[in-house]
DNA sequence: TAATTATTCAATGGATTGATTGATTAAAGA
DNA sequence: TCTTTAATCAATCAATCCATTGAATAATTA
């Protein structure tokens, strides 16, 4: 192996690695990706969910799909698109965690913000069965309730994020609340903790999401 | 908490992670970044480690840098740059397992290859201090021989990459051979795994490399 | 102070990207 | 078969990106 194969060894992955980047780096790429884990949508859907032209939206699919990030099988006259398989969530919950990272390095310049450090720090699965064991914790679910429906965590509550703040009352005062929503790159729950913490509730975040869970083969509850 | 403000709160958050994984997609800036990972340099050293012209290979810096992945330091009449705080090389570990499962994926259809499998799975840092402590394998540097030098694991035989081919016989036909490099992402490693397994060598990677290692806090020799 | 070295800035041009529009293909139902 | 619906393709245009060039700035040395 001549020092020179190594060097083309290195760009080509690079190369490789520097597409899969390219095609993350796109908003309106990221917000189809994030609907797709949820599970298989037609274009048409993820148009509606993201507001994107159908032409649009169908040209970002593909160039997600050249990158095998997600994967498409023909139903009738539609055609739906799912997430590939491989550790893609990790990639994405690494660069959450490192734009909060940022923001959070930012903000503790700015602001003397106490609740800023561990809003970071989310509940594990472990400590979070641990604590609904001993029901040192409520459980709350932020997605919009079909979502809840089809399947949430066992003995969670569901207030959708955009109904909480008039819902508060539904909390208790003297628990902490564990919020959770889609998955870790889920910005849902994080703002959800926001709110609660503004209201004066010990608030935290779960570092997975229901997707994960799910995929743990941890039990599931469905139903209202 | 509108529905308004948690779409526009999804929209920075997304737009913030494109502009992250925006600028880790060009093959150029991730030499950059791997380089600078390994510790402060210049300028000008960067340009000559990634064949990049200096004017060329500074707006790619600059670049890194107003996304916050790199941190800049002035000494004398030149200016450093080193790695930024923060969980980067997590995001970029994600990503190469994210391409070579992609690889892998592809090659598993197109040819049958018996080693493609476990290649990925590398041995972690628990099972190589059991191993060798039981001294059932050879622990290998392939990084060039001053880095080494600087320090490497406990026990490590350095035989740098590029000369991997003609040195074979230093290495035990017997034992287990396990490389390790720089980080997760490095890629000597892995061609290095490769070479060996077609000379009959029984090999496997580490799952983490030198900084990994040292940032662990594990103990650390210097010298040849 | 002048000359040197290291870096950045500013301007250029070619290539690529992202969104829009309207045409085209594919499957299903009337 | 003709129409409808869902998705893709092709063409266009503005915006952005990347590398190059040469000029400008900053710190050091002669």
């Amino acid at each position: 192996m001549s020092s020179m194969d190594i060097e083309r060894a290195q760009l080509t992955l690079f190369t490789e690695l520097a597409e899969i980047a390219r095609t993350l780096g796109s908003p309106h790429r990221l917000m189809l990706l994030q609907h797709v884990a949820q599970g298989a949508r037609s274009v048409e859907r993820l148009a509606e969910l993201t507001g994107l032209s159908m032409a649009n939206a169908s040209q970002h699919l593909q160039h997600l799909k050249r990158s095998n990030l997600v994967a498409t099988e023909r139903d009738g006259k539609r055609v739906l698109y799912s997430i590939a398989s491989g550790p893609i969530n990790e990639v994405l919950g690494a660069l959450t965690r490192l734009a909060e990272h940022q923001r959070a390095e930012i903000q503790s310049v700015i602001s003397d913000s106490l609740t800023q450090r561990d809003r970071l720090e989310g509940i594990s699965r472990e400590e979070l069965l641990e604590r609904l064991r001993e029901s040192s914790v409520t459980l709350l679910d932020v997605r919009p309730r079909e979502e809840f429906e089809m399947g949430h965590l066992p003995g969670a509550i569901n207030i959708p994020a955009e109904v909480l703040e008039e819902h508060l009352s539904m909390l208790p005062q003297d628990h902490e609340v564990v919020a959770y929503c889609r998955g870790p790159h889920c910005v849902l729950s994080t703002s959800a903790v926001d709110t609660l913490r503004q209201n004066g509730i010990k608030a935290r975040l779960l570092d997975t999401g229901f997707p994960e869970w799910k995929a743990a083969g941890l039990t599931i509850e469905t139903g209202a």
